[in-house]
RNA sequence: GGCCUGGUAGUUCAGUUGGUUAGAACGCUAGCCUGUCACGCUAGAGGUCGUGGGUUCGAACCCCAUCCAGGUCGCCA
């Protein structure tokens, strides 16, 4: 059987020449020298050490091994004749008097080699993700998440913050994503939902008094994956003030994130507090996003009235935005890729000309823009080496569209973004209600649990039609991180009365808020604390701190673009006994 | 659900205008090699070219359908 390790194999070191040494690990590799001399690469969890097997029994045993057979060795440690310089356990080695296999490898191919797995077809990592986690590099994104979480936790312990658990099982919510459901075998018919967010249960939380909670929180939504978002579960560090405002939050955040993200992340700069804050209106103009990437020093100008009329047919009764871009190399094909992928991302045109070295309009539209000159160099600054990039249409696609741009021509222009470094923002004032797209009505923007800027007294003046409801911003704010928006959070709506006139103001009732949010509502009118909070998720920061594109590779085991678990096989069948517990039938329609 | 890209050996990929026996690297197997460390050298095994249909004397290649994967948009209060 296993005996204790006496060491790792990422210990060993020169100064324990000399002893008898017991190591267990993976068989990484074997290298044959001769007919009677092998090296062996034996890799645990903190490093590799090489054996080197010279006694023909054991030498035979390695050889009718495959590699990834787990052995443990006891040996005397004995200083390499030639030192490898590039391995920190590269000055000794092992000489084994004893090789016991602990678990045998019976696959002579594996389905992807392991020091090489990030190359492999994600499917197939997927399904072997235990021999995935195998390659140190894959490994060690996860061990960042571990360090993550606990500096978390630390940071979030040390300002008194409390870790309350909440349920996993709990009710639908009306409001949000789609929610996962759990029938309930107890009471056929209804289910369980699983939280998109422990969002109702942090603010009674509050209303119980607790002061401050944080939670690193499970949270599940049935909707599609993105490249950095997983399907179906993640986790937020979830977190509420009792009796605070927007700036007890932010100072909370901007003690906590630098910190852990100039000492985790892969570049080790980090925003310093207070963080910038930009008025979501100020975001959408000037960034053309509500999630700008200030690593990028371009910014949107507004050029409506300057080109509007200058001829050229889709800036015509149009909203025009433009980027310039100062000591621009880019070739005229590098310049149609920047255009192509601007249309292929946001569904619209990007425009474009040069002011080049010369001074002369040239390239793209340039015999629109040639005619006045002079103005358009005016206007909006340009010197020679110039390039504007355009958009046009409706304002805001017109904005958002500027965005994209901006953050292509930002990853194309090195001289524009410096890219080694972490920077924050606030998004704040964002607008309380919209004119829903679909419905033309008028609605609630983000979440109707965030307070109105102004209160009670800004709703009552809204119904009485002294202002635009429109021009009601909320206490709600995003903290974005090089263009990732890493959290949206709120001072929250603690007072029933204003909740009431809230949701009258979408056409909406006292009946409806009871019955969208019967418990909140109710604990409410027991008087609750105001209260403030936010939910950071932390998938996305170590994404950001591991420098990674895709959500996975900081998830141990994570489901696949389809929200499925190739490795488990979920989600998969149940027996007929399952179903008639929880009084289902499955009724698949037929496939037109 | 829409759009884009891809699917060829265990793995990563190449495959010209449609034309002989579909190639390479890594891995695997065997042999050689006494200091390797991405060990080296020699030989070998290994393929339903995602699937189904079509065009053609002839299809990995062209057409249609379909499945799968990744990205992107919708969606994510």
């Amino acid at each position: 059987m296993i005996q204790s390790r006496t060491h790792t194999c990422g210990q060993l070191r020169i100064e324990q020449a000399g002893q008898t040494v017991t190591l267990a690990g993976f068989m990484e590799n074997v290298r044959e020298v001769g007919g009677s001399l092998a090296f062996v690469v034996l890799r645990d969890f903190y490093g590799i050490t090489q054996l080197v097997v010279e006694d023909p029994q054991l030498l035979a045993l390695i050889k009718s091994l495959n590699k990834e057979s787990t052995l443990q060795v006891t040996g005397v440690v004995r200083e390499r004749s030639s030192k490898n310089p590039k391995q920190p356990t590269g000055d000794i080695e092992v000489v084994p008097s004893q090789i016991q296999v602990l678990g045998r490898c019976r696959h002579n191919e594996l389905p992807f080699e392991i020091n090489h797995s990030r190359e492999a077809d994600e499917t197939q990592r997927l399904r072997y993700r235990y021999l995935d986690l195998r390659n140190p590099a894959v490994k060690e994104n996860i061990i960042l998440r571990c360090n993550v979480v606990a500096a978390l936790r630390k940071a979030m312990t040390a300002h008194n913050f409390l870790e309350i658990t909440t349920p996993i099982l709990t009710a639908s919510s009306p409001e949000g994503a789609r929610d996962y459901l759990v029938p309930a075998r107890k009471h056929p018919g209804k289910f369980y939902a699983l939280p998109q967010a422990p969002q109702q249960f942090k603010q009674l939380l509050m209303t119980s008094g607790f002061d401050r909670y944080f939670q690193i929180a499970p949270c599940f939504r049935d909707e599609d994956a993105r490249g950095d978002r997983s399907p179906g579960e993640f986790y937020q560090l979830d977190m509420e003030m009792a009796f605070a405002t927007q700036e007890d939050v932010f100072s909370v955040i901007e003690d906590v994130f630098p910190p852990i993200f100039a000492k985790y992340g892969k570049y080790n700069i980090a925003s310093k507090a207070p963080f910038r804050r930009i008025g979501f209106n100020e975001a959408m103009e000037t960034y053309g996003s509500d999630k700008p990437d200030l690593r990028i020093d371009l910014t949107v100008q507004d050029a409506t009235d300057l080109l509007g009329g200058c001829g050229f047919g889709p800036f015509e009764g149009n909203v025009v935005k433009a980027i310039v871009v100062t000591d621009f190399t880019g070739t005229r094909k590098q310049i149609d890729g920047l255009c192509t992928e601007v249309e292929i991302q946001s569904g619209n045109k990007g425009y474009w000309f040069r002011y080049d070295e010369q001074g002369e309009i040239v390239g793209g539209i340039a015999k629109f823009i040639a005619p006045i000159k002079e103005e358009v160099v005016k206007a909006l600054g340009l010197v020679p080496g110039c390039f504007v990039g355009l958009t046009a249409g409706k304002k805001s696609a017109a904005q958002k569209t500027a965005g994209v741009f901006r953050n292509k021509l930002g990853a194309f222009c090195p001289n524009h973004m410096d890219r080694e470094k972490y920077e924050f923002c606030w998004i704040v004032d964002f607008p309380m209600y919209e004119i829903g797209e679909e419905s033309g009505q008028l609605e609630f923007c983000h979440n109707p649990f965030s307070m109105p800027s102004g209160g009670l007294e800004m709703l009552e003046k809204a119904h009485r039609g002294e202002i635009d409801p429109l021009r009601i911003t909320a206490d709600q704010y995003d903290l974005v991180v090089n263009g990732v928006e890493l959290s949206s959070g709120a001072v929250r709506n603690h007072d029933p009365e204003i909740m009431i006139r809230a949701f009258q103001l979408v056409g909406l009732g006292e009946e409806d808020v009871k019955a969208k949010f019967p418990a909140m509502y109710n604990a409410f009118t027991y008087g609750a604390p105001p209260h403030a909070g936010i939910a950071p998720g932390v998938d996305r920061i170590v994404m950001l701190l591991a420098g990674e594109e895709s959500i996975r590779e900081i998830i141990p085991f994570p489901m696949n673009k389809n929200a499925q678990d190739v490795m488990m096989d979920a989600p998969g069948p149940v027996s007929e006994k399952q179903l008639e517990e929880l009084h289902i039938r499955v009724d698949l329609e037929e496939k037109a």
